[in-house]
DNA sequence: CGGTCTATTGAGCCAAATCAAGATGCGTGG
DNA sequence: CCACGCATCTTGATTTGGCTCAATAGACCG
């Protein structure tokens, strides 16, 4: 299992930090997105606060906005489009470590850096903290706090899923198990099967995530193809045709 | 990069859950870890209040004592002695996700059941406390919420390097950052060379946990012992005699 | 309609898995 | 004390799943 040098150093890398779109502070209370993530936790008064320390920032496709190692002293909270969150060795190996949507809260490091960086991959849409002037609006309400302390635990059970993905798992059953949690985020756990779902990540991604090779995924997702478990359009959009099937092979009973 | 049926297999699984030692109910004030992990955070009336809810249990080597998918009905916080944290597949493929010890908060799962299982690999002691009795105390002490968030983000870090380490990196390069964390978590980051570091987890553990088999764990280790990197003594106990070369081929410029 | 990414497919190779002995250590009971 | 059984660890031989290298085929865009 040698580490994949050019899937990571193939995928150009995206330019700098430079200066993102800014659209000025909106109000959250008649934010689109406020019945997700942590803001869905407040009531008027408490978006109020809330509203008085975001900005709300726009970031083009491929652009870095949270640098490894850097200074952590801003925390996002996303509200439109999708992130990939990754680690890197210095020779440029590189893993995804997840891929988050709308209501998603980055930025929980403890420490002084970022433990790890985030690249938009389609455009994305932001609001972003200075971490100074969370901090007390934090300490003001409580159910705020609690609200990342479960946020952060089903992070972590969403890590240890991955850790057994990548420490246990064949190809077939990693693929398998993207796709399948491409479902659950589009439907849940209703299956609908047939439906169509599109995702904007590429084949490079997909592989970092899952610990693999771009001509690996790509392969893996003909093969599971020509049994006709899925079908695939525009190569970003994918059907999946017996939904349980699908599952038995991401639990390792395929 | 096949699964390691075997090594997770062949281990032979410990007895289920049976009734543990009970040490009764010690004050916390007292408590010879109390500066260790989420006690350390309270002062005395608020260790009185947790000292209320706290059993102290001590759990013999190789005993389960989460169950994965069990009801999450219980908190834990480890005293002394070492925990494998675990996930599995049907088949019985094992991924160990850490390796905890003394202060440690085990159970912050926010479902109703816990995502990973836990095992005792020496003799553990532990304070348990009951979910149904714990939550009042935490609401109570806002500090207390917040260690456990900051604890639940310091998991996190771990968990993205642990990926890291399962999706991209050599046979070579995991074992060296075991070693490497072994050596850390026993002197901070002050290197120490030539000290005897001794760690009670098997072959078969360390190979679960860096997802591979027994036998590359054990070749891996001849290997850097033959380069004289290291010394191993009854094998469980090591010393490290370069760290720095041994920190430099854990991120992969060895 | 050429240039540049991104994706697919094929051929060959290699790191780690699997299979197979031994070696070492350790508790138990004679 | 040693002999036995059992588990753990090491080492060697062989196989293989996924990586690497290479070439082609789409997709998108100015």
């Amino acid at each position: 299992m040698p580490p994949s040098l050019t899937s990571a150093i193939a995928t150009p890398r995206p330019r700098r930090l430079v200066v993102a779109g800014t659209e000025g502070c909106a109000t959250c209370a008649i934010c689109e997105v406020r019945a997700n993530g942590i803001c869905s936790a407040l009531n008027d008064p408490e978006l109020e606060r809330l509203a008085q320390v975001a900005v709300k920032v726009v970031i083009p496709p491929g652009q870095i906005f949270i640098e490894e190692g850097a200074r952590a002293d801003e925390f996002f909270n996303v509200t439109s489009g999708t992130v990939k969150l990754f680690k890197s060795l210095p020779d440029g190996r590189r893993q995804i470590t997840g891929f988050v949507s709308v209501g998603h809260f980055l930025g929980l490091a403890v420490s002084k850096t970022y433990a790890f960086g985030a690249e938009a991959i389609d455009q994305v849409r932001l609001c972003r903290f200075s971490r100074t002037r969370l901090d007390p609006v934090i300490n003001e309400i409580p159910r705020l706090e609690r609200r990342l302390l479960s946020e952060a635990a089903n992070e972590l059970v969403a890590a240890q899923e991955q850790m057994l993905l990548l420490g246990r798992k064949t190809a077939r059953e990693r693929v398998a198990s993207f796709l399948q949690e491409l479902l659950e985020k589009e439907y849940g756990d209703s299956p609908a099967p047939g439906a169509w779902i599109s995702f904007p990540m590429t084949r490079a991604d997909i592989a970092d995530y899952l610990g693999l090779t771009v001509e690996t995924v790509s392969r893996t997702l003909s093969g599971l193809r020509r049994e006709g478990l899925i079908t695939v359009r525009n190569g970003h959009e994918i059907s999946i045709i017996t939904p349980s099937r699908l599952h038995a092979i991401a639990r390792g009973e395929g």
